[in-house]
DNA sequence: TGTTAGCACTCGATGCACTCGAGTGCTAAA
DNA sequence: TTTAGCACTCGAGTGCATCGAGTGCTAACA
């Protein structure tokens, strides 16, 4: 535990830090309204705080820099205290004040207004539809062997997919077939028609049944709808690590960039968690090693207290953590409330059948 | 018009440029098989091409660097000669020979592979929407005043969007609604629904119709529909701009990398141009000053005659021209006719109906 | 006992002189 | 017309001195 005033020269440290982006000096804290001390204190603490492992001396006769230790006591003890930026919270009143048409459009837009608020990288991952419910399965011919099928959930996703008939089918059939499908369907998750039920669910149609061949690949095929928008990644403003100077290094930025380009898999794990409440990770802290001169701050947001997507921003451990994390805080709120809006509480009983 | 002589040297010149990415210098050249010739003839012959325009000198003792000026001769000039990468073309092969369920995917899998064959970045645009036909309308309500409309064109692609009704609509009345919109709408493109003609035809059923006020709401709503996917950008292997050397400056990558992650609209300007075959814009010839130190080669794909997307290389002027051109040949060629199976000529009268 | 002034010391950044070598242009000979 | 020879140019790399921000330590002070 640091004294209180370690506690004062590292927070201003930090913060120093974090705007100038170099390393901070004794007689620069000296001259800070809140500090009342003489540079050679100042030195003195520092020397204890760099032997604690709070700071780093990049060199000899540099000024100091926050460790990631630093950083994490800094963080973990924020004092909640002051007032949100004014002007964030405007901008985000007036995008979650918008109508937007689609789900996966409001979560873009998060990413999009995450970004330009911080100046740093955000990712947005959303909505997941593994809970959601099948609510309607359709058949729209179209030709003579194809048809678009289309499958609405409960709550007003949809999903299409073309899907190849064998050409023998007479009309009634197909209608037939249909009839089926959302008589058994009706009502069941989406991740247990994708996980082994399908199979077992389309033996047992097929004894009632004629067209046993033709339903069993149509379930099949229809069994991989949405997987890939099961979980979209929006990014937001990768090109803004470019702007930090600690990534002023192609061969720095790189795989960042390329993990942000293709890493749909990679992000979904890192805003993959099932902690609620804002999780910071900081430099090392982090799994991924393309992420490990990063701090990544994200939290997931929920719908009836079930996670349904996720929110982070990324940029180098040398981030504006209160800003950032009240910020998220801000949003993940605001998307828990656009969503079971959207979602929420009436999906069980509101349906009207 | 240069002698052949020059001629051969400028192409050597480019070549030998375009692998190194460092200015040959006469030396170099005259070791070089087909260059039968001392590097004091070489010299000469090059102070005469510099003179013309065709080459530059970073500075004084600096070999020659091919001019913009340069590589448009080197292009225009191209004995079609070689034979293509065998290895591109398999990759390419094993990729339209894959069965790809969504048109976009097939766009965005073209973006992907052509970014890996060349190196450098690609970018896809398409399809594009504007003259595919309603084929049929569909609402799904879920919950009391709200319902999920969705919308199919004739070449099977799916739009579908959450509308809000009055809560006041009878049942029959949604499905008399359905009915009247299919009956006018079927066979009408996109881009007539979109533009003036949805008003006058709104007016029009509304004399047949009691739900006049429900009815231009939803046409309302539902005119929006897709508009987004209209023409959709995929962009792939973006940081492979990152590994040329010209690009290794943060400052020269940056605006090439933004333009790249939200420029939607510039990028369709970019890859839509009226003249069928291969577009070749190097540096200066490219409109956008974003793109002046780049060169972008790009092509539309057509189905029967029209064009319906377009793809692009872009990469440094530094480019491997004829690799390129004879990949983006190749795959406007494979484009074409996919989608040509699935959109093309049957779209008239092949429907069934 | 905690704080501060003073001072020698460290080390990266900056600027300058110097060298090296790839490549040129020019001239004269083949 | 081609080529060998040679002086010249200029960027890149290297060594060296200078500068200054910042430190650690010691001794004096409250």
């Amino acid at each position: 535990m640091l004294t209180p005033r370690q506690n004062l020269i590292l927070s201003a440290i930090v913060e120093n830090y974090v705007l100038s982006a170099e390393p901070v000096g004794s007689r620069t804290l000296s001259k800070r309204q809140e500090m009342q001390l003489s540079p050679a204190t100042i030195r003195n603490e520092m020397a204890d705080l760099e032997e604690l492992g709070y700071l780093d001396q990049p060199h000899t006769s540099a000024g100091r820099v926050p460790s990631q230790k630093g950083y994490r006591y800094y963080v973990d003890h924020l004092r909640a205290g002051a007032e949100m930026d004014p002007q964030a919270v405007a901008a985000l009143r007036e995008v979650f004040r918008r109508r937007m048409d689609e789900l996966e459009e409001i979560v873009q837009q998060t990413s999009l207004v995450l970004s330009q608020l911080t100046q740093y990288t955000a990712i947005a991952l959303g909505p997941q539809v593994h809970h959601e419910k099948i609510h309607h399965i359709q058949l729209i011919p179209i030709g003579s062997d194809k048809a678009v099928a289309i499958l609405v959930t409960d709550t007003g996703h949809v999903f299409n997919r073309q899907v190849q008939l064998s050409s023998n089918i007479p009309p009634d059939g197909v209608s037939h077939m249909v009839e089926v499908l959302n008589r058994r369907l009706h009502g069941v998750t989406m991740s247990r028609f994708r996980s082994s039920m399908y199979r077992e669910m389309a033996t047992e149609m097929a004894q009632t049944m004629e067209q046993y061949e033709d339903l069993i690949s149509l379930v099949d095929q229809l069994r991989s709808v949405g997987v890939e928008e099961n979980a979209r990644v929006f990014v937001g403003g990768a090109t803004n690590i470019l702007a930090q100077p600690e990534f002023r290094d192609i061969d720095k930025v790189r795989p960042l960039l390329e993990m942000l380009e293709q890493g749909e898999g990679t992000l979904q794990q890192v805003l993959t968690v099932d902690t609620p409440g804002i999780q910071v990770k900081i430099g090392m802290e982090n799994e991924n090693p393309t992420l490990q001169d990063c701090t990544v701050i994200s939290s997931v947001y929920t719908v009836d207290g079930v996670p349904v997507g996720g929110i982070g921003v990324i940029g180098p451990t040398r981030m504006q953590y209160r800003r950032v994390i009240q910020i998220i805080d801000y949003v993940t709120s605001a998307l828990t409330k656009a969503f079971t809006e959207r979602l929420g509480s009436g999906r069980e009983g509101g349906m009207g059948h």
